[in-house]
DNA sequence: GTCTATACTTTGATAGAC
DNA sequence: GTCTATCAAAGTATAGAC
């Protein structure tokens, strides 16, 4: 079914986008790993591999997300949860020999400065993540902008610590980014309960 | 000279890496770039472009060190210290219309998973950064590993502010991500002075 | 030794057979 | 509509003129 040859392309590119990056990827690979002929590609998308690109950006955004509140979800203590959220992160990159990091995180460096629809959903995909993990922390008691400004944070610590992760093999800097994670959502809160008191 | 044509293909090649990463990089771009003949690149880099992307790696890692060094020697107040170090690679994101931020941390995330003696460099130049950014952390007294974590995640916070901000084209992350290093430093410092008393 | 021209591969993309 | 054959351009690398 046609819908299947699809998923199997965004699938397939979005794994091959961890690894290799957008650049390093090529369209060809991506039909060889989807099983799919060359053709496939420009039916579903028209656009081509930036269309392509974009729309793995935003899916795998999306599935992030989703693992973060389920994460949320099932552990009460948000200090637990963060520290669950980032060593999970950890554990997943060594159980695959430090490949499968985030998908956005690399592209997001390679497109910046030169293509600027993928830029956008790259940025689409971070302020998504911001706003949707702000309202989680407003909820504990935050006020928004210390919410805001704890979830940026968490992002900056945790794409920071896949890359230097993936750099050494190791999983120390992930390791260091979840206390630092925690140390700041403690601190945060207590400053929530101080103003409130 | 042989060696000026040589500086010139690694100031470009830096620069390049910066904007659109390793392999998002070409010879011809490089060669054009540096007003070189394209055999020149093989000839003072036999190892072609994977010799060339390792030395950019490590050189530009020195280079980024040693601007880290001259923050902190001049700036007697390590929290301050800190802050302007964040703050200063901002503006000049902010300058560049986003453009010049690290070109370690593409590549790095870029190569990961694709090229071992790239991976190596940029493993290596980050271990360096750790390793001599303690050494500071340590003169104002904290433990070792204290120190070691400490510097860990600055590395950690600058890098994925880096790729937020330049995702977003703003620079809120890289503010937040200061906020962050400079209450991390604060209350490692405070703790060492518990420890001590 | 500096540089030019070229070899060979792979890229993204398209046209057209079936 | 699915897939194959092929395009022009750009990739890295090399051989050889000067």
């Amino acid at each position: 079914m046609a819908t299947q040859t699809r998923e199997r392309i965004l699938d397939a590119t979005a794994e091959l986008f961890r690894r290799h990056g957008y650049t390093g990827t090529g369209l060809k690979q991506i039909v060889a790993a989807a099983s799919a002929p060359f053709g496939s590609v420009y039916h579903h998308f028209p656009g081509g591999k930036e269309q392509l690109g974009a729309e793995v950006v935003l899916r795998s955004g999306r599935m992030y997300f989703e693992l973060f509140e389920l994460i949320f979800d099932a552990e009460p203590d948000p200090l637990e949860a963060v520290r669950g959220f980032f060593l999970g992160a950890g554990e997943t990159l060594r159980v695959t020999d430090y490949a499968d990091a985030c998908p956005i995180g690399t592209v997001a460096l390679e497109v910046a400065s030169t293509n600027e629809p993928l830029r956008l959903a790259t940025a689409e995909v971070f302020e998504d993540w911001i706003v949707r993990g702000a309202a989680r922390f407003e909820g504990l008691g935050l006020e928004p902008a210390a919410a805001r400004a704890l979830i940026i944070q968490f992002v900056a610590l945790l794409e920071g610590a896949f890359m230097l992760a993936r750099a050494a093999k190791s999983l120390e800097a992930m390791e260091r980014a979840a206390e630092a994670a925690v140390a700041l959502t403690r601190a945060a809160l207590q400053q929530s309960v101080d103003t409130a008191g």
